[in-house]
DNA sequence: TTCCATGCAAACGTTTTGCATTTCG
DNA sequence: CGAAATGCAAAACGTTTGCATGGAA
């Protein structure tokens, strides 16, 4: 693991993305939300060091990518959980793990002869909002 | 659904999805696959043509869309089975579908509040290759 | 003093769009 | 003939990169 230094940027990215914990924000919502922040400690700030402080906090574990093919969200929240996503919106939403059994993931390796370990899993759907449009 | 006119371009589309049928090909991979034929069909062919192409295909029903975020690949199969996704080089395989419990879906649709029906389920995990390197 | 991190701008890969032209029905 | 589809080029979009500068340790 490669040495990091502390920068005020960093750390208002790691605190934004704790704002917006369960919208798994975009990393342009979370560049938004610094701007947008009162205490103005980033006045600067751009969006390639967002990406970089995503990508850094993302290698440390501090926080979780989502990844959807090339785009990515990010996910304050660290314990093990999946991820629905609206196929109308995009919008993303936890999935309470209970739900799934833990058998599955060792059945979906035996048939993909992928590795599965704690790799979130992703759902499509409609969401509530969407479904009444 | 809105009429459509058949015309070489697109039933070449559809052919070469069809060629590639398991490897879930782009839309650039689809593209190749088509200038590459022996019967030179589309002299002239273009991406932007490839790209309407697999929208109306989808939209038809024809072909299955494979949403990666803004990214996607499609599928020749039509019947209702789930993709596994490499972390390290995007590969889709697909899952065999009588590894996923029925009520699976039921569950999640309860705690997210989605629909989630006849929707694809994403596994991300480490395929094969990329697990020997 | 070192070298990691930043801001900026330009580059990138994928997808979409505007527009004149072609072609199916 | 009229509507849909095409080819081309340019734009859009999210993300990444090169480079000179700035700042934490």
């Amino acid at each position: 693991m490669k040495r990091t230094r502390n920068t005020v940027q960093r750390q208002a990215v790691l605190d934004a993305i704790r704002a917006l914990d369960g919208q798994h924000p975009t990393a342009a919502e979370v560049f938004e939300q610094v701007c947008n922040t009162p205490s103005e400690t980033c006045p600067r700030l751009s969006l390639a060091t967002v990406y970089r402080a995503l990508d850094t906090l993302t290698a440390q574990k501090q926080i979780a990518e989502i990844r959807l093919g090339t785009v990515c969200r990010y996910d304050a929240g660290l314990d093990l959980h999946h991820h629905i996503i609206c196929r109308q919106c995009g919008t993303v939403t936890d999935v309470c793990e209970d739900a799934l059994p833990v058998t599955l993931y060792r059945k979906v390796e035996k048939c993909s002869g992928y590795i599965v370990a704690d790799e979130p899993i992703q759902f499509y759907g409609l969401c509530p909002k969407c479904n009444k449009l």
